[in-house]
DNA sequence: CTAGGCCTTCGAGTGCGCTCGAAGCCAACT
DNA sequence: AGTTGGCTTCGAGCGCACTCGAAGGCCTAG
């Protein structure tokens, strides 16, 4: 288990931090994700209480606007509007046709959100959720959506480790020629 | 150090196998990237050799056409010839015009592949290369690029495994609905 | 000498995922 | 009453990274 495998968040004293540039806009997920991380960046054992906190912050006022939906997921209202016009997802409208948000709303945006960082298409993600919302025998295409998702992460992962070490290589070596 | 910290390759017994989707063109990389990591998934600890190996096949007939190159690296000779024409690239050419690619051509599109690979964008590895090709008095800002992508690659990983946790937490209690 | 195949350039098209702007509604505050 | 601010819809536009197709060159085998 080398210091690949790992993730090492704030850098172990090897490398200065750097500001984390905004790749991608799930703040709130990756702040939940943050702090629910060892020093050594691994995760705890995965469970049922740390993946719901990994779906919703505990404190909720129920009523939520779009922009404050915004703000807690770093989704813009642009594109959560966007999501709902493709169908992605459904919302709730108070009786002058705003968009309310309850916990659970919440937690089917949250749930999109972490198959589109880890790379799933819209188009993967709305078959899901229709099969879902087919019903009970759908659970065969369900678990293989699932599955094929899962060794997609398994390849990116992959991928970014060997990316890392390439990177960490031309950083110990200090800025050496591309090809060299 | 739990299973979310590594990278369980052909699972752990845990979840079925799923050919995997052709996500990003590096086959090969991939491949030299599997064929040095260990059983458990983990990747051994980086040195020369690693890299070395990360980045070209030790048995190379030196002259190689495009297609040759794509077929070892994956890229299709379209995206090779658009590299080149955005100047991503350079590459000599044969007395008739055709692109002939050395052992050191084949290195440097292999770094510019583990940077994209690493979701780096197009403007941002050009930037570096030019960087590169001025001097060495570019270094620090060389060197800034690269811990600012070390920094994104860091953050990636760390929403993979979030979502893999949340993939694998739906894949065990099998195809629940998407908020529960 | 011609056919096949792989190469060339260049420009245009595609797909994805937003991202934005215009025009208008509604509630609250001054 | 008016003004502000945030919300609404809708359609159009954008940025990125390819991806493709047309038109033609060069070399080799039959």
């Amino acid at each position: 288990m080398t210091a690949l495998s790992t993730v090492p968040e704030a850098g172990p004293a090897e490398f200065p931090a750097v500001a984390e540039p905004p790749l991608h806009p799930a703040t709130r997920l990756r702040a939940i994700l943050d702090s629910v991380a060892a020093e050594d960046g691994s995760l705890p054992p995965l469970n049922d209480e740390l993946v719901r906190a990994m779906r919703l912050p505990d404190d909720l006022p129920e009523p939520l606007g779009i922009s404050e939906v915004a703000e807690i997921t770093g989704i813009t209202a642009h594109t959560l509007r966007y999501y709902e016009r493709i169908g992605l997802v459904e919302t709730d409208r108070d009786t002058s046709g705003r968009r309310v948000y309850d916990r659970d709303a919440l937690g089917r945006i949250a749930f999109v959100t972490w198959l589109r960082l880890s790379g799933m298409p819209i188009a993967s993600v709305s078959r899901y959720l229709s099969l879902v919302k087919a019903g009970p025998d759908t659970q065969d295409e369900r678990l293989g959506l699932l599955l094929e998702q899962r060794a997609a992460i398994v390849a990116q992962l992959r991928d970014l480790q060997g990316a890392l070490a390439v990177v960490d290589y031309k950083i110990t070596t200090y800025g050496g020629a591309c090809g060299a």
